[in-house]
DNA sequence: ATTGAACCCTCCTATGATGGGAAGGTCAAG
DNA sequence: CTTGACCTTCCCATCATAGGAGGGTTCAAT
């Protein structure tokens, strides 16, 4: 990514492989918004440009971009995926680095799954004896009032 | 809340049981940033001042702001709350309108946690597979690339 | 050729909830 | 009368994403 090769025309550049930001995210399942904005936070090197200023992307530019979106599904973080990005290119890396990662981001997942669980078993039991009919009577209202 | 009384000195005020923010602060759990953020969205409406321009609040004023952080603490937007804090003001309020709040908001921790816990689910399977030593191989970035 | 749709570019703004900090005024205790 | 702990307002940052304005480019259809 960002090889920065010279510039061509933009039909010269489809014609080669080549894709326009558009197509890249559409390749990539990356929206147009988030491949500039990850190009400026540098998540992403400066790819080459056509005559005309616009970005060029190649197979390997779409491969990571592959990578980031699948990394954002898998929920992490932009400081992760930067981590795992670099790790991902670096032919001597170790496992255990990965690893590392991925076991800190599952600890922080349960952790806040563990917390709105707990929100939810609150809500059960109040909702649970909250008639919901025209009665102003609620224990919803009941515990956030009493917590005062 | 926001009944803008006649201002007053702030020995006076604190003589009359009267706080200010800070004292406000810490009855309530509320922070002193979260209270004038609170202030100034409109959630709680604007207090009394003391001569010098301090906030004066009074023990309804902490009730609410106890029962904001209450909602916060179950998960409820602010937006939640701003409806939550004009239910509980409406004595003629009906329990359905509360419970249809809590409902859609019970929904939507389930719908994030469902979506946490899958993630959960492939991270401990990518990691059940990575020997998380020195060598380079590693499922867990296989993953990521083979989307790409 | 001209025009219009559908792109592309940069730059600015917003979201939601919270906090940090600067610059300056006030209060109370020593 | 100084000092430290308050208070005030205003601005900025977070995190990931999106919207829009204002302007240039490409391409296909008239």
């Amino acid at each position: 990514m960002g090889r920065m090769e010279p510039q061509l025309e933009h039909a010269e550049a489809l014609g080669q492989g080549l894709l326009d930001i558009g197509r890249a995210a559409k390749a990539s399942g990356v929206s147009v918004k988030m491949i500039r904005h990850y190009e400026a936070i540098g998540l992403i090197g400066k790819v080459a440009r056509t005559y005309a200023n616009y970005r060029v992307y190649g197979g390997e530019d779409v491969h990571n971009l592959r990578f980031i979106r699948r990394a954002r599904m898998l929920g992490f973080t932009i400081e992760d995926i930067r981590a795992l990005l670099s790790l991902w290119q670096d032919k001597k890396r170790s496992s255990a680095a990965v690893k590392k990662i991925a076991g800190a981001h599952m600890a922080a997942l349960e952790r806040r799954i563990a917390e709105m669980q707990s929100m939810l078993t609150t809500l059960r039991h109040l909702t649970h004896n909250c008639h919901g009919d025209q009665r102003p009577d609620c224990p919803i209202l009941d515990d956030l009032a009493q917590a005062a």
